[in-house]
DNA sequence: TGAAATGTTGGGGCG
DNA sequence: ACGCCCCAACATTTC
């Protein structure tokens, strides 16, 4: 008997995972990882997110232990790495979850070609998301732009329930190949190790992912409407990193919610599905990180414009590399900004709010381009995927799909006073405010506010 | 999932 | 009682 190989990439669990259940219905399962920094077109892991896979593959290995089921650690460019693993297993069936980017489907696609010819049994499964992207279309077969249509239309359709861990005894107990050590990939911080507050916020892992879920439903669904607005509470699901990861899958926080119609549950709701409509746009517009999706803000005149060669300067922030260190340092003058980067720099998250208040400050007020704080996020957050990451960044800037209109610019002092009135949220991230070494404000609001849209109206007046 | 500028209204003080 | 002014409070428009 041919052992099965289950392939895990942003899927790292066991419950709900329809490849996992595909391989132990065959026989004997093992499992696999690929570290894959090599294949063109796949974006490397940021700092965060390496710390957080670290300890998310101890709790999967664990996990699969538990069913008896091996986990293999290989390294490098995973259509190779694949092959030759399932070649030298003597594999009978190869499966996984699909991903959705354009180069890590070419991989899938080549991958499943080779199995096909060298009499390997392959199948991908639908685990990521509700629903496929290209079986969402409108009524004129194009993909949708706008979010409320889309999810009037998606939160309509039907889907699974959630999958049961697979029993146990279908592990793969013939010899294996050899595997890396999970600390040889030196995912983990060393010299400095600042992954301190991380550890201290979060713990990894389909279990704990778990447990926050029903945390968050018992606790904090019911007042998620407000909440949600307010990071001087723990009103957040921070849920996001185990829906990254695939610790939980979509399906599973869905059910969950079971048959709630609260305003709250639907608001809830509604986030997984901005999230599915970010997986979307990222399957219809695979270089999204880098391409403005509406394409007249190619002629934006940032004051600094970051890697895509967009040309322009704009009066008065000629020092805007030295702003942009301080908006990363939390050291803008601006307290909610400052905060909430301090707060991302010790936690590797930041409270939804105020990551609009951030980001709309750097584009708006600082006026650097999105992709700067797009590649921040990336690095420092454990939650950032290649969807969420650039399409939420490209809707504050105003170039999204379905974008925010770029003169919607965000007081970072308002939004102070209005979501966090008793400097709650300020005292926790930011000691030194109200003492003689905490910065001045680097910028003044009112004048690059009106920066920001006189550089709006030349991106509008140019044919 | 803004904010600022501009417009409108209505109550109270006052001659 | 009336007109006038002032100015919050609210509404609408604009960016």
């Amino acid at each position: 008997m041919k052992p099965s190989i289950v392939w895990f990439r942003d899927d790292l669990r066991v419950a709900d995972n329809p490849a996992l259940r595909a391989a132990v219905d065959d026989g004997e399962a093992v499992a696999l990882f690929v570290l894959d920094e090599e294949s063109p077109g796949i974006r490397p892991h940021g700092g965060a997110a390496r710390w957080w896979l670290h300890h998310s593959l101890t709790a999967l290995r664990e996990d699969l232990e538990k069913l008896g089921i091996p986990l293999l650690l290989r390294r490098g460019p995973a259509g190779d790495i694949v092959q030759k693993t399932a070649t030298t297993l003597g594999a009978g069936a190869l499966y996984w979850n699909r991903r959705y980017g354009a180069a890590e489907r070419a991989v899938d696609a080549g991958l499943k070609t080779w199995a096909a010819e060298a009499g390997l049994q392959v199948a991908s499964f639908q685990a990521s998301l509700l629903h496929e992207p290209w079986n969402v279309t409108t009524k004129t077969g194009g993909q949708y732009k706008v979010f409320t249509p889309f999810w009037r239309t998606v939160s309509a359709q039907e889907f699974r329930d959630p999958l049961a861990v697979p029993a146990k005894g279908h592990g793969f107990t013939g010899k294996l190949p050899a595997s890396d050590l999970l600390d040889s990939w030196q995912l983990l911080p060393t010299s400095p190790d600042w992954s301190g507050g991380l550890a201290e916020m979060w713990t990894p892992g389909s279990a704990a992912g778990h447990k926050r879920l029903a945390a968050f439903v018992a606790d904090g669904l019911d007042n998620y409407s407000e909440g949600r607005n307010r990071p001087d509470t723990d009103g957040s699901s921070c849920l996001s990193p185990y829906l990254r990861w695939g610790e939980l899958s979509p399906f599973e926080v869905w059910h969950a919610l079971g048959s709630r119609r609260s305003e709250s549950a639907s608001i809830y709701a509604s986030e997984l599905g901005w999230r599915e409509f970010c997986w979307h746009q990222y399957f219809h517009n695979p270089e999204i990180a880098t391409a403005n999706l509406r394409p007249e803000f190619d002629r934006f005149p940032w004051a600094w414009p970051g890697t895509n060669g967009v040309k322009g300067k704009h009066p008065g922030h000629e020092s805007a590399p030295e702003e942009f260190r301080a908006w990363q340092q939390g050291r803008t003058g601006f307290p909610m900004v400052d905060a909430g980067q301090r707060q991302l720099w010790h936690t590797g998250w930041m409270h939804n709010r105020v990551r609009m208040v951030a980001a709309s400050f750097l584009v708006k007020n600082l006026g650097i381009h999105w992709q700067l704080g797009e590649q921040w996020f990336w690095d420092t957050l454990v939650d950032a995927d290649p969807a969420s990451n650039p399409a939420n960044w490209q809707w504050v800037a105003g170039s999204g799909a379905d974008a925010s209109p770029f003169f919607r610019i965000f007081n970072p002092e308002a939004q102070r006073t209005r979501f966090d009135p008793a400097g709650k949220y300020i005292a926790r991230w930011l000691p030194d405010f109200g003492t003689p070494e905490y910065p001045e404000e680097i910028v003044d609001l009112k004048t690059t506010r009106a920066e920001a849209l006189e550089a709006y109206k030349e991106m509008k007046e140019v044919h």
